[in-house]
DNA sequence: TATTCCGATAGTGAC
DNA sequence: GTCACTATCGGAATGAG
């Protein structure tokens, strides 16, 4: 899960002065960062920057709730509000900002590829994720948002996994570009005249969803590889809030009054259950180091798939 | 609990070479090792080395007790065998060897002195010390071995903590022998015309007596000096082995028929209850390492005593 | 279901 | 009730002018 970082001498300022929606931040489609540094070349992120700015989802009263945000401000719980804020404060880690959202890399990334969408509605943010999302309008703002940020993950999960790709490596040498290098796009090809191999579909290894029951008080839809191959990655709950149900696809939403996935019993369950290679299926128990090492050699069949 | 160590190259001979009663060893009333590496120089050790020889206490069948020998030898359970057939291995660990015993200095002493007592009688080495002790010669046997340890003990315990002992430094001072360095006894003091301060009994810190349920197969008698102060001292079933009723003094037994101390039940909850300062009564419950830092503090009063 | 630190608990293998 | 190693499990604190 995210949290700002390297920002010890900044107080978060008194909300009646740092509201989103009466920001003090910058234009908010601005991109704040390009995500590897690298200066002014094609980018599968920069691509994807600058969307039509839109208007704010929400007016609701501020007093209301900047009183609930004040709650968990300054508190672990509470970390994110400064990302939905102050995004202008965290160039590395933030990807995109709207009037809405804004799109930020999880600071303790739990696969190769784990972003973060936030809202920046005081009236949802604090809202439960399976309350929040009963708000059509909403949901349909944080889908539309979350297909840019899936978007933004396949390509960059291309990038890193492109020069190890098979199907890749067809398509790219039927397009005459040799081995060497990672393919930096791919999306479309209908220039060609010849039909050329589909290329792998990136899109399909990243999953969009929530937690049943976050512990960060701000709603947040992980974008996420599906690999689960991360260094931080280290408990048991970690990955199985990951690969059970207690992983919510936000094309779930909105959740049925009587589905499973609401019952507490169910998810402690899910998040204590044995462990299971997302794979192949193959069965550890408790014996999650164990686990870790076997997914290290499915790594390396995945990302050559 | 001693291991032999540092002998990697060496294969434990064959039993039918290398039986105590039979030994190949050098004479089995010699000192082995002085314990500190003070050249000729009196020492509370040497003191009381070189007893009488007397004739081993067994004369039991080999074949049968070599039967039961082979079966743990060369395995963990069985590793102080080689203490027992080759104490002149082990010339820093073995304090005293005679026809019927081997002292050797534990090798993961959970005290400050941790001594063990080995009897080289085939025909009970093997026994549980319940059943060893109902034979009672061999307990007679074992008693003023253990008491000649329990001395060596109390010696070695006084040089340790001599300079810090308040008793003993009024005795020392009334002797004339001013603050510095360890008294290096503290027994009788009849020489002098005025009767002087006791000194401390450091006898009464050392603590003789058997594990309910050893798991080294070889009987070994425990001679403990009371503060449980070591850095192998790490885990709760060590401490309370020694602290509860599961450490039986020597001088109880032969056991009744009856006696609660036999049963598994009763002392296998003595090797898990919850944790107390031998000392002061503290209850640490199973923050053993708190109790540790405990033990410290302890310590530090008790050698002031 | 935030992380991090510390520490208790559990299983194994060892000659 | 041997040790030593690895790992799992469990609680508590957590920022900061």
């Amino acid at each position: 899960m995210a949290e700002p970082v390297g920002d010890k001498g900044e107080v978060p300022q008194p909300e009646s002065t740092s509201h989103p929606t009466t920001s003090d931040a910058k234009p908010t489609t601005e991109a704040v960062a390009s995500p590897s540094n690298t200066p002014a070349k094609r980018n599968a992120f920069t691509e994807l920057m600058a969307p039509k700015p839109k208007a704010p989802i929400s007016q609701a009263p501020q007093s209301m709730a900047s009183k609930a945000s004040q709650i968990v401000r300054g508190v672990w719980r509470g970390a994110l509000i400064e990302y939905i804020e102050h995004p202008e404060r965290f160039p590395d880690k933030v990807l995109r900002v709207t009037a809405n959202t804004v799109l930020i890399k999880d600071a303790f990334p739990k696969a190769t590829i784990h972003l973060l969408l936030l809202p920046r509605s005081p009236a949802h943010y604090l809202l439960h994720p399976h309350t929040a999302f009963a708000d059509p309008a909403f949901l349909a703002m944080m889908r539309e948002e979350a297909a840019v940020g899936a978007r933004l993950a396949a390509a960059e999960l291309a990038r890193r996994l492109g020069s190890f790709s098979a199907s890749n490596r067809a398509r790219d040498e039927a397009m005459g570009k040799g081995k060497g290098g990672g393919a930096a796009s791919d999306r479309d090809g209908s220039e060609s005249e010849l039909p050329l191999p589909a290329g792998r579909d990136y899109a399909a290894e990243i999953r969009v969803g929530t937690h049943a029951h976050p512990s960060m008080a701000h709603l947040h839809v992980h974008i996420i590889s599906r690999d689960m191959r991360s260094e931080r990655a280290r408990h048991r709950k970690h990955y199985n809030s990951f690969t059970t149900p207690f992983f919510v696809p936000l094309a779930d939403y909105p959740l049925g009054e009587d589905d499973v996935r609401r019952e507490t019993g169910f998810q402690n369950a899910n998040l204590k259950r044995e462990l299971v290679c997302w794979r192949c299926g193959k069965e550890f128990g408790n014996r999650f180091a164990e686990l870790k090492r076997h997914l290290e050699e499915e790594f390396e069949a995945w990302k050559k798939e």
